[in-house]
DNA sequence: AATCCGGGGAG
DNA sequence: CTCCCAGGATT
């Protein structure tokens, strides 16, 4: 761990650095750990530039945690399609909740209070304490992962166990006494603006003297590339049934994937042959209640889910008939097609619903 | 320690 | 195409 001359070096590089270089973000607007929270839960796995317009419509339609406690989940799931991570709209709606009824609404001051609400983890509670009250809390996520393990020349994978433990503690080692805030934010937005994954600027980093990567020539070497992710290709089918000027949706239930988002019903098949076989029939009847031909092919969308890669053939029901089963935890409902914006889908279920619009 | 969870930006 | 993103919860 570097020496209290390098600590202060490089808390006064930062933090001068970020006075002049801090981007206009909607979120730094004010202190409100509220809004602070909306913003730092958004942005788990999430860009900036994707979150900006996110945020600004969130926090104007639900401006304290009063406002989100008493909102139904499915106006914060509207409020978020798109964003992917659905869990996270529900423990944020979960959390306000919580505060309500064990905090009087005010968000809470104490670290281990932050900590406990349902989806802030240790980064999280660390990033909302010392935002918004200066709070001696270190960070540790993407940013400051990468720019950490560049600083130390840490050639080990830095997101493994032994790597976290070394950088949490590097983290927490460097944290100035005062300006935690600002500290915090600056080196996220180095780590961001600067030292980026390709081709980082070091020229115009601030602690590019302090920095054991860039000393040992190996900044474009660290950190080491994560191991490459396997996909596995998965072949998958909507099914648009119409009646009238409605059409099916199913609410997708709290064990599967986009739990609490609508969808058009949606199946797993083998192979393209399942289609055609009847096979794909007697499922749709299995789950809906409905007899009915799998009809015409309307549009295919190809698109990724963690470890997947699917191709999701979007087909027409032909002849439905029958009445619909009743399903506790995945209900189904007929919807007016000029209504579906009022329905959370997931992004594939919106384009399948524009697609209907037309 | 691994795995799951989404979607989009950017090269 | 691939890589990556202000991670957390669960197993």
């Amino acid at each position: 761990m570097p020496d209290a001359a390098w600590r202060r070096k490089f808390q006064r590089q930062i933090l001068a650095w970020y006075a002049g270089a801090a981007r206009d973000l909607p979120w730094r607007a004010n202190r409100d750990p509220y809004r602070i929270w909306i913003s730092e839960i958004m942005l788990q796995q999430t860009q900036v530039a994707t979150v900006r317009g996110y945020f600004q419509r969130f926090v104007a339609a639900f401006p304290t945690v009063a406002d989100l406690a008493a909102a139904e989940e499915a106006e914060v799931l509207r409020l978020w399609e798109g964003l992917g991570y659905y869990r996270r709209a529900r423990q944020l709606h979960a959390a306000a909740q919580k505060i309500v009824a064990e905090h009087e609404g005010r968000f809470p001051r104490d670290f281990d209070q932050v900590l406990a609400l349902p989806g802030i983890g240790r980064y999280t509670a660390g990033a909302i304490c010392s935002i918004a009250y200066d709070a001696a809390a270190p960070i540790l996520e993407a940013n400051t992962i990468r720019l950490h393990a560049r600083l130390l020349a840490y050639r080990e994978d830095p997101t493994k166990t032994a790597g976290q433990r070394l950088l949490w503690s590097f983290a927490e080692h460097v944290l100035p006494d005062s300006d935690i805030s600002s500290f915090n934010q600056a080196l996220m937005e180095l780590g961001s603006e600067i030292c980026t994954p390709r081709n980082p600027q070091c020229e115009a980093c601030p602690v590019a003297t302090l920095c054991g990567a860039r000393r040992q020539q190996a900044v474009a070497e660290i950190p080491a590339p994560k191991k490459k992710m396997k996909y596995e290709d998965r072949l998958e089918v909507a099914i648009v049934v119409r009646r009238k000027k409605e059409v099916l949706l199913r609410q997708c239930g709290p064990e599967e994937r986009w739990a609490g988002l609508w969808d058009f019903p949606r199946f797993h098949v083998a192979s393209e042959a399942d289609l055609l076989s009847g096979e794909l029939a007697s499922q749709f009847h299995a789950r809906t209640g409905l007899s009915a031909a799998i009809g015409s092919r309307l549009t295919t969308i190809k698109h990724g889910v963690t470890r997947y890669r699917i191709t999701l053939h979007c087909h027409e029901a032909e002849g439905a008939s029958g009445r619909l089963r009743k399903d506790e935890t995945a209900p189904l409902v007929w919807a007016s097609v000029d209504k579906l914006h009022d329905f959370a889908l997931s992004t594939t279920g919106r384009k399948i619903a524009r697609l209907l619009a037309k």
